[in-house]
DNA sequence: GCGGCGATCTGGACAGTGTCCAAACCTGGA
DNA sequence: TCCAGGTTTGGACACTGTCCAGATCGCCGC
């Protein structure tokens, strides 16, 4: 992958703008999971004047492109993740809320016919909730979750 | 279950105040996934003066209790869900973002200890995506989704 | 290189969700 | 009945995400 999500774009007919490009420069450049906000912070760092409403709406396209997954995982803001390729899932620390991928794969159970309510299943994602070991560790140093530096 | 929340609340300590009894009474009446908003207007159609405030708190003091999950399922609000005891996940209709209760007991695959990132997992939560039956029927009836009645 | 079409961006207003706080209130025990 | 202190209230606030009209600018044809 050397620079592909802007040649995609022109494929499909997209205008190749400073503001995309500096977008999927953030999200490829990151193999995090950023939420709105934080990639418009990113890419004004490159391109002061880009608006909140443009990174919103390019993540919505770039979403409908499939070129990011939208994730929900508890948090306030959705995040954006651009690791679409292989299908995987996520760990979620229920403490500090950072995100791990599950590169695995690892298949939710199928749901045989009289689980589905009527439904056509599309896609199945699973989220592992715990305690990341950055979080144990300090939760075992400081055993009273009260008194805090 | 014949009133039980509310008798778990005093032998906890808490206070039993017409508040929490409404919020109670509005989970168990019924078995559907509320948002906080929803869970507000139905309590206040019982106690016209209860706030928002209390009403956000109160469900995060079930929530402690293990009387409620919190669901983020992908839409604005998180939904709280009053039925806790079996183990179950959910299906979600991309469409109108209603919410199954899968009631199965079907489990996420254990994660093996190198993809677990140090981490202590301590619950997993699968959300099947799809189409409803529902919203299936409606689209076939109306083949191009650009004109809506 | 130039001009025009129209897709795209901007910036601000807006709606919805959720949190916080001080003062008033009310429950439960003495 | 009275009191302590746990709860509630109501409004202000922060944050997330959407929408819109007007300005801007990429792309194509000349």
């Amino acid at each position: 992958m050397s620079a592909p999500l802007v040649d995609r774009l022109r494929d499909r007919g997209y205008r190749l703008t400073a503001q995309r490009r500096v977008v999927a420069e953030v999200l490829a450049g990151d193999n995090t999971h950023l939420s709105a906000d934080e990639v418009h912070t990113r890419a004004a760092a490159v391109l002061p004047e880009i608006s909140r409403a443009t990174v919103y709406s390019t993540l919505q396209q770039f979403r409908a492109l499939g070129e990011v997954r939208e994730l929900a995982l508890g948090g306030a803001a959705k995040l954006y993740d651009p690791n679409v390729t292989p299908r995987h899932h996520h760990l979620v620390c229920d403490e500090c809320e950072s995100v791990f991928d599950v590169a695995l794969g690892v298949a939710a159970p199928v749901l045989p016919a009289h689980e589905r309510h009527g439904m056509a299943i599309a896609d199945a994602e699973i989220i592992y909730h715990g305690t990341c070991a950055t979080c144990a560790d300090a939760a075992a140093a400081q055993p009273s979750p009260a008194s805090e530096e």
